[in-house]
RNA sequence: CGGGGUGUAGCGUAGCCCGGUCAUCGCGCCUGCUUUGGGAGCAGGAGGUCGCAGGUUCGAAUCCUGCCACCCCGACCA
């Protein structure tokens, strides 16, 4: 593949649309920014969403679902929260088509206008806290741990495979509750989840910090996030939590009888991480050969090529596979045989390669004779020959071993792109030469941020939670600052 | 919604300035033979209203007008 990809340094964008789709992950629909995602982009988001489900029960979770469609008086009842989306709604404005009257085909019955527009979701708060008006009185409800496995839709101007499409898929998390102190609380547990999740699964390590004001979520009072970094030095937010504070139940009227008789609102959180992962999934591990993914979310873990003359070698080559196949999937390792005659060895050691499946057997005549198997890895692309009764135990080992090697190189690049900057010139200079993050001090207001995010197109993409303070000045201004927060381009 | 660009076979493209065997090439697809330890070779074959609608002309992929779609850059964003 490498030869037919442009290199990263030229044009990062181009490399990563084409990957996506070569690797048989997803495609453009067609339609207005929605993509279609494969069975093989698929298997992996479905192996996110079962190691995140898990987390959430573990947690105390439940899944529940909620309408897709949200009467459009629900949503302008949180004055912050209809501005932060009523410019990328998708409206349903009628009920009804009917052929037109000069024939020329199917046309929107004008009689089947909906007495109110119902919006299609861009995220359910506004529907999810008009039901928990109804099932929270006392505070024996409380607190109310709900997610929900959904898809969501956004108007994006401009959208790209998994990053930013009109239609994505998701979780978002609704949680109540009794204290302001049990709320923050939650919403800073699902921030350390998130981050357990997609360092430990996704072998992508990222930082955890919280927005400024004006990067937050409309409605929320804070919000929690974690960042990665891209390996063209670009920033993604890769996952959100919110403390609503009292807004949602203020706005929706959701008030609960205290142990004291009294009447109070809830505290409120919500969270979410879309198929946006997957995008940071593959912009972390990729190289020119194609997709690397970490074991743990590798839909094929193990791909066992045979090299043949002649299907009656084939068959003798078959015999030493099976048992072998058995022995991976009883161990819980996915593995395919890839016996097809229709294409050559070389092709399909590509083929995986792109594929970014972790680990390829190749069994052959010689490999017979000397009761061996070659053994590739495609995070270092390095190949062994290994003895057959040896190979099971090898697997194993060497599936851990790529999970953790993945990470660590992916953390290498994180680390040696967070640059300290103290000047606003070095500040501009670093951004340009390097990228990544830049650790600079900030006056803390909203004037400065948007001039600098004017001037040099980068934002704060987080105030790290795990900084420690330190006295300094304004890069900008000059004016006092605690603490450095992060700066960096972001998709 | 502003600025720029592109529509030619399943995909990627040449041709357009200068109208006339120009519908080009690569990948893919089909058939046959030889191949199979890193994307096979050879031979043969199928597939296109040149985005749509008008116009100019003896003649339009090519020139003109209108429309449609998509892409890139901004604003917006998980």
């Amino acid at each position: 593949m490498g030869k037919n990809l442009t290199s990263r340094e030229e044009d990062y964008s181009k490399w990563y649309n084409e990957l996506v789709i070569k690797a048989d992950l997803a495609e453009n629909s067609g339609v207005r920014g929605c993509m279609v995602i494969k069975p093989y982009g698929f298997a992996i988001w479905e192996k996110m969403q079962a190691g995140l489900d898990k987390m959430f029960k573990d947690t105390g979770h439940q899944n529940a679902y909620f309408p897709i469609f949200i009467p459009k008086s629900y949503l302008s009842k949180e004055a912050s929260h209809v501005e932060g989306f009523a410019k990328e709604c998708a409206v349903v404005t009628h009920y009804r088509l009917k052929n037109a009257d000069d024939g020329s085909g199917i046309v929107v019955d004008e009689d089947a206008k909906l007495e109110e527009e119902l919006i299609v979701r861009p995220t359910s708060e506004t529907i999810i806290w008009d039901t928990y008006r109804k099932w929270i009185q006392s505070y024996r409800d409380l607190p109310l741990l709900l997610n929900q496995w959904a898809n969501v839709v956004r108007w994006e101007m401009r959208t790209r495979l998994f990053l930013r499409t009109a239609e994505f898929l998701w979780q978002e998390g609704h949680t109540a509750h009794a204290t302001e102190k049990e709320a923050i609380e939650e919403a800073e547990m699902i921030m350390h989840l998130y981050a357990d999740f997609v360092e430990n699964h996704m072998a992508v390590p990222v930082i955890k910090g919280t927005k400024t004001e004006s990067e937050r979520f409309a409605g929320a009072v804070e919000t929690y996030c974690i960042e990665a970094l891209m390996q063209d030095g670009k920033a993604l937010q890769a996952g959100t939590s919110h403390f609503l504070g009292q807004n949602f139940a203020k706005a929706f009227d959701v008030k609960f009888t205290t142990k004291g008789g009294t009447q109070e609102h809830v505290w409120a959180t919500s969270w979410g991480v879309s198929t946006r992962l997957m995008g940071a999934l593959i912009m972390t591990h990729s190289d020119d050969n194609g997709l690397v993914l970490p074991p743990k979310l590798a839909p094929i873990q193990v791909v066992i090529v045979p090299i043949y003359k002649g299907l009656e070698q084939l068959e003798v080559i078959s015999e030493k596979v099976y048992p072998l196949v058995d022995a991976l999937k009883a161990k819980g390792i996915s593995v395919k045989f890839d016996d097809r005659d229709t294409h050559k060895p070389g092709f399909k050691f590509n083929e995986y390669e792109l594929k970014g499946v972790p680990i390829r057997l190749a069994i052959g005549n010689r490999d017979l004779e000397n009761g061996t198997v070659e053994v590739a890895r495609r995070d270092t692309l390095e190949k062994e020959s290994v003895a057959m009764d040896a190979v099971l135990e090898k697997i194993e080992g060497l599936l851990g071993e790529m999970q953790a090697t993945i990470f660590k190189k992916a953390k290498k690049h994180q680390e040696e792109h967070i640059t300290m900057v103290d000047s606003y010139e070095d500040f501009k200079k670093q951004l340009e030469e390097k990228g990544g993050f830049l650790a600079a001090h900030w006056d803390g207001t909203k004037a400065t941020e948007d001039m600098i995010k004017e001037e040099t197109k980068a934002t704060i993409r987080c105030i790290p939670i795990n900084y420690e303070k330190e006295q300094g000045h304004c890069m900008v201004t000059g004016k006092p600052s605690s603490y450095r927060v992060l700066f960096a381009k972001a998709y």
